[in-house]
DNA sequence: AAAAATCTACGAAAATAATCGTATTAAAAA
DNA sequence: TTTTTAATACGATTATTTTCGTAGATTTTT
C-alpha cells in the first residue's frame, strides 16, 4: 500500500480508532480541530476507497467507512520513513526524542521497560 | 518554521550529517540511492533557502550550504506530528513500534534503559 | 405534498511540490 | 587563447494533493 498521504492519515487514523464511520461522523471530529469542508472530507475518503486504503458498505445511503490498511504495518512504514529520513537510520535517536519530548508516566515507563525486556529475551 | 516536504527533510538530514556542503555534494549522496537531475537537487536546495531552512556562503562560486533550523526541533515536530496523526496521541505507543520492528542491540537497549531511569528521576 | 436537509458523485480549480530545460557566467583544461 | 566543464538563476512544466461547487437522488421535516 502506497504511503498516505498528511490528510488520508488522518482520516485513517480516526477509523483505527473508531472501527468504522460514515463521512459525516469523521469529518465531525476533523472539523473540532481544522476548518475543512464536507465535500472535502467526502473527496478525500473517496480516493482512499478507490486506493484500496478503506472499505465500505454502501448497504444504506450514508456509507460506512472501515480501515483496509493494516495499523501497525502502515505505522511501520511510516516510522521507517522517518528514522531513515530525518534521524540517520537510528531508531533509538528517534525512540529518545519521543520519550524526551512528552513527560511519560511512570506506568508507561515501566510498560516500555518490560517492553524493553521482552525484546531481549525474545531476539536471538 | 514550517514542515519540510519530503525532497527538503531529505536533503536537510545530510546537512545535518555533514554539517555543511555544497549542492554537488549533496547531489552525489543523493543519486546513490535516486535517480534525481542535478538542477532538481539545486532549485530545492535553492527554496529551502529562500525559506531560510538552509543559511549559504556565497563566497565562492559553489556555494556552500548549512542546516539553519535546529535539528532537534526539527526531529521533535516531525516526531510529534506522526505521534498525532498516526499514533492517535500515544508516544508510548510510537516508540514500541519503533523499536519492535528493529533489533537492537544489547547496549542500545541499555541506554534506552538508563535514559528512561534519567526520565523518570528528572521529572518532578 | 412540498420544502428543506442530507447524501453521493464528480469534475474542475487551487495550492503545493518536484522536475527539468535553458541562459549566463566563471573556472579549468586543452 | 580557445574550448570544455561546472556552477547559479530562474521560468516553465508536470505531478500530486487538497479544496470546492454543483447536480442529482433520497430522506426527513414542516
Amino acid at each position: 500500500m502506497s504511503k498516505p498521504t498528511e490528510a488520508e492519515l488522518e482520516i485513517l487514523s480516526l477509523l483505527w480508532e473508531l472501527k468504522e464511520a460514515s463521512v459525516r461522523q469523521i469529518h465531525e471530529r476533523l472539523a473540532e480541530t481544522k476548518d475543512t469542508g464536507y465535500t472535502t472530507t467526502l473527496k478525500i475518503m473517496q480516493i482512499m476507497h478507490a486506493k484500496g486504503m478503506v472499505s465500505r458498505d454502501e448497504e444504506n445511503r450514508s456509507h460506512i467507512y472501515k480501515p483496509a490498511t493494516n495499523q501497525k504495518e502502515t505505522q511501520k512504514s511510516l516510522l521507517k520513513n522517518l528514522v531513515t529520513t530525518a534521524f540517520g537510520g537510528s531508531a533509538q535517536k528517534l525512540v529518545m526524542q519521543a520519550l524526551g519530548q512528552e513527560n511519560p508516566s511512570k506506568v508507561e515507563l515501566d510498560e516500555i521497560r518490560a517492553f524493553l525486556d521482552q525484546l531481549e529475551n525474545t531476539a536471538k
